[in-house]
DNA sequence: CAGCAGTGATTAATGGATTTATCATAGCCC
DNA sequence: GGGCTATGATAAATCCATTAATCACTGCTG
């Protein structure tokens, strides 16, 4: 009989057939458990004479077999697999480069440990729980976890480990480890740079499909608790809710708001802020100063460059990664929360709040 | 006995191990058929009487079974997953915003059609092609297909779709199907607006790294062809491999170039054109025009704003995702290669080259 | 010679869901 | 009663790789 005999797939289209261990088993005239030993090696018990062992392989090559892995992950239950969740890619934190460093930081650790990153498409939150037990996935990074307590609870009895990057809630235990940054302590860093600018009011920018996520929420906290700590507080009136397109800053600056400085609550809403500023002739900084979070490589092609909050996003997810790692190889993660901290980065959207009452020497 | 009896999982921590088909049907004292039936109807001539399916129902929720997709994905030979394979995530193009549509549009199919999309690690390629047919993936996205021979010939042989979002080869047949723009196009747009202002010697800037990628030469050789077309040509001098800081600029202008403009391979090369020449005091447009590849937001940030040739990369990688779905489910792809046109977004950064020699009325 | 160790191999169970083939039983008609 | 259909349900095979249990045989020792 015929050695590269091959037989079509009867159900989709006219693909091949992969070969199988027992097809390579039958050729060689031994049994499967032989020829997985030779190929794989795994086998306890199986012994297999060097002389067979050569023709086994022979076998093998000249059949192109290739081993079934969905089999053996059926039979190891593992799946050398991660999933990834995220609302949607466009509305992740500060950007597009943001969401760079972070998939990068997620994927450099599980490629070297050999792990695929899958992502979960973003359908029904029951689906995604429903996927988090279906043995498909060793361990799920989960970027802004649900809150409710429902959700919560299903989390808790959820089969794999899961890492949420995102604010650890504050009242509610949960099971899920978290990795996120010091919001709060980036929102203090940019007051401190704008306060000893001589900057006093300070509008704080979030967008309104946003306003509700963890962060943002923590940062405008931080800037509200930064100002108290001065003596000052963040009046309603300082926080902006716009548009994406923040077609509202012309009304606002026409309304000679007493503000001299702006808090973005993301990178790209700073880039933008830029935009309309430049497009209704206010200088900044010498009329306007601008403070960002996230610094990226972006804040230096803007003009002004951008004066930012940096995260330590890839060094965040990094972490996330390798926790997750950690804890599907059967440890118990050393830390339930870990908060990394921000700097700051200053450049050219900041400076003292002179220009508008009087000229600066 | 209890129904709620759970077993811990020997092999790795503590872990539940999930519910199975058989226990359920243990507890509701039926056959596994019975139980398959019910939850998910697939069986054939199995029935069950609405009396028991209520039952097995009750019995499911209670026990909290959730089907192990990995065996159902060895029975069926369906995983409804794609694998995405690139070189890596820096090394994409024109940038990351370019990126984030690139995944934006690939995902958006799948997502709608339920399969997942698996990032494979880019290690080895003799891993890459070991996993094409190890029977996790239905499919495949390849961007940047390689181009030698033995490659090729292994992709021919390979048991499931391949769509490469790369520019196919002009002399080598590939089984795989190509989705991709049209670079020499492009260029050509570029060298038609330049030309028509005025500009006669146009630097393209490429990177040394990047220097060997089909879309980089395409970009180029479109250049060349269009340069030709209007009596003139491309010179050796007329392109420059710099390194990613650009800091080769500074002695290039100061060498007086016959060069009025640039055509940058990609966006972000363009970007950091635009800060190179802000920091040695180059004016643009005035004394240099600058024209990008790969037209997107952020070309609205820069100052001046950035003219750039655009691809439709959404649409190039929804068309790419929506080709393999329909080549898994079986059907013929209606085209081997599909060619999308490229545009020129206008911008600030190109103006007539008069300043140089001459004051522009 | 019983007993033991070592070598070379196979058989059958396992993992969990799906499906074909088969088996009962009841009801109905001629 | 024999033959037929419809209903309700199950056993067993299948997908493919892995592995514990087992077997046959040789050679050696006490």
């Amino acid at each position: 009989m015929p050695l590269t005999t091959r037989r079509k797939c009867g159900g989709q289209g006219s693909r091949l057939m992969a070969v199988t261990l027992r097809e390579v088993a039958q050729a060689a005239g031994v049994s499967t458990a032989a020829v997985s030993k030779v190929l794989h090696g795994r086998g306890g018990s199986v012994r297999v004479s060097e002389e067979r062992a050569v023709q086994i392989r022979k076998i093998a090559e000249n059949l192109e077999y290739r081993p079934n892995a969905v089999a053996r992950n059926l039979r190891s239950s593992r799946t050398h697999t991660v999933g990834l969740i995220f609302e949607n890619f466009w509305n992740i934190s500060g950007g597009p480069l943001y969401y760079l460093h972070l998939l990068d930081g997620i994927a450099s650790p599980l490629f070297r440990s050999h792990y695929r990153l899958t992502i979960l498409p973003e359908i029904a939150q029951d689906d995604i729980l429903a996927s988090l037990g279906d043995g498909q996935l060793e361990g799920v990074i989960w970027c802004k976890l649900p809150r409710d307590p429902e959700t919560i609870d299903q989390i808790g009895r959820c089969p794999i480990p899961i890492v949420a990057m995102s604010t650890p809630p504050t009242a509610e235990p949960s099971s899920a480890v978290f990795v996120s940054c010091d919001n709060e302590g980036g929102a203090e860093l940019a007051v401190e740079h704008l306060w000893s600018l001589g900057h006093r009011k300070i509008l704080f920018l979030r967008e309104s499909e946003e306003s509700s996520t963890p962060d943002c929420v923590a940062r405008m906290d931080g800037l509200a608790r930064a100002l108290s700590r001065r003596g000052s507080r963040l009046d309603p009136e300082d926080v902006a809710t716009w548009s994406w397109g923040l077609s509202e800053f012309g009304s606002w600056w026409d309304s000679t708001p007493p503000h001299t400085a702006v808090l973005c609550w993301s990178e790209s809403a700073a880039g933008r802020l830029l935009s309309q500023a430049r497009a209704h002739g206010v200088d900044v900084p010498g009329r306007l100063s601008v403070v960002g979070f996230d610094s990226t490589q972006y804040c230096e092609t803007t003009t002004p460059t951008l004066t930012a909050v940096k995260q330590p996003i890839f060094d965040m997810a990094r972490h996330a990664s390798e926790t997750l790692l950690s804890m599907i190889r059967g440890n118990r993660p050393k830390y339930q929360a870990t908060t990394f901290p921000c700097t700051l980065d200053v450049r050219g959207s900041t400076a003292p709040p002179s220009a508008r009452e009087e000229e600066k020497s």
